[in-house]
DNA sequence: ATTTATTACATACAAATGTATGGTATACTC
DNA sequence: GAGTATACCATACATTTGTATGTAATAAAT
């Protein structure tokens, strides 16, 4: 029998295979084949073997479902990060169980310990975030000076640059027309460090 | 034989499968028998249908690796967005051929026509879009007045504001410190509109 | 024209995997 | 104690699925 132009049905079959992989389903060999309507197991096999040749696919041999991205496709797998409305006085395990959404991130890292947070204020535009950007933020107890961290102070949460000055905690705000908040140390919580920012443009 | 405590076991099935499926990976039940080292295989399988009967999982029945998160737990799949090393004159499409890595990205709306850029230069400060943030264009040939652009100039790609003056085009950037473009619309090519923005910090 | 490579088909087999049935032990309720 | 429920084991079976082998058709190279 015949044959189709140059080797169009073979990207055809790896965006397939990708676009399952992406979606957490990989797929048979068989489905492979029924998605182009092949009439043969082996054509579609054919073919991923071949993507497995040329490297643009890796395979757990003998498994069901077993074609995988390979490692050099860098395809990182993509975790779920909670986006938290309102991080109430110290429960924050609790917020994290009634997440108002969640984001997508590259999973390549840790990222149990990573939650997402809707930024109010203007206090630090002179570092490039705006009111409403989301900022993901990894928890931890401590930071190093300069750091961009979460705070917690009174029952509020709070974004600033974090300078420890002996006992106490300054939380310094980029802009401007706010002034620095000086704390004493056990009157802060530090939430973590922000990691990322995230702006969606309308 | 023998038990475990309450149900406290399932819960940990449970975990162990939602990782793996979050991971791309949906585990066969035999491989759910050894993760918790279940000397039969109906042991794993009655905990499995158990969550399904609980609502807690889905499944695809009679299929290899079928057990799926049912779709209340309504995950956003998440796609993969190219991250583009530069933008050669004209061919787009070359470049996401080879892409310097992807950015993870909510699969809730079209992705297809997507794709990232490192932000070069500090024309956009004024609108929180520093050197280095990586920018997320939606590749379209025209935009409103006022959108955030990626505008190909010659051989550069650009990020600005776009706004049109009749049979001219400006490019306006965000920093009193640089001055508009003013080009012929012939000039332009507009490669998209910047929909997100992403900054990670050390 | 012959050769070679690629694409596709047909069929079969073996391994992986989902499913079913029956049994044992512990805990709880009545 | 009888009855019920839960957690687990042991084994077998049927389907799904990966793998293998042989053949045919078309295109390009020699």
């Amino acid at each position: 029998m015949g044959r189709t132009p140059a080797g169009e049905t073979r990207n055809r079959v790896l965006a397939f295979v990708r676009t399952r992989l992406l979606a957490g389903q990989p797929p048979t060999v068989r489905e492979v084949q029924e998605a182009f309507g092949f009439r043969a197991v082996g054509t579609a096999r054919q073919h991923l073997e071949q993507l497995v040749a040329q490297g643009r696919l890796a395979v757990d041999r003998h498994k069901a479902r077993g074609y995988r991205l390979p490692a050099s496709a860098a395809a990182p797998a993509a975790a779920l990060v909670p986006l938290l409305g309102r991080v109430p006085a110290g429960a924050l395990d609790e917020a994290v169980e009634d997440p108002d959404g969640y984001l997508p991130v590259d999973a390549r890292g840790p990222v149990d310990d990573l939650f997402a947070l809707r930024v109010r204020g203007e206090s630090m535009t002179g570092a490039g975030i705006l009111p409403g950007d989301l900022v993901i933020v990894r928890r931890q107890p401590t930071a190093a000076s300069g750091d961009i961290v979460v705070a917690q102070v009174g029952s509020d949460a709070t974004v600033k640059t974090f300078r420890p000055r002996g006992r106490q905690i300054e939380l310094h705000p980029e802009n401007p027309a706010f002034e620095p908040l000086v704390l004493d140390a056990a009157a802060v919580v530090l939430l973590g460090k922000v990691v990322e920012i995230r702006r969606f443009l309308p």
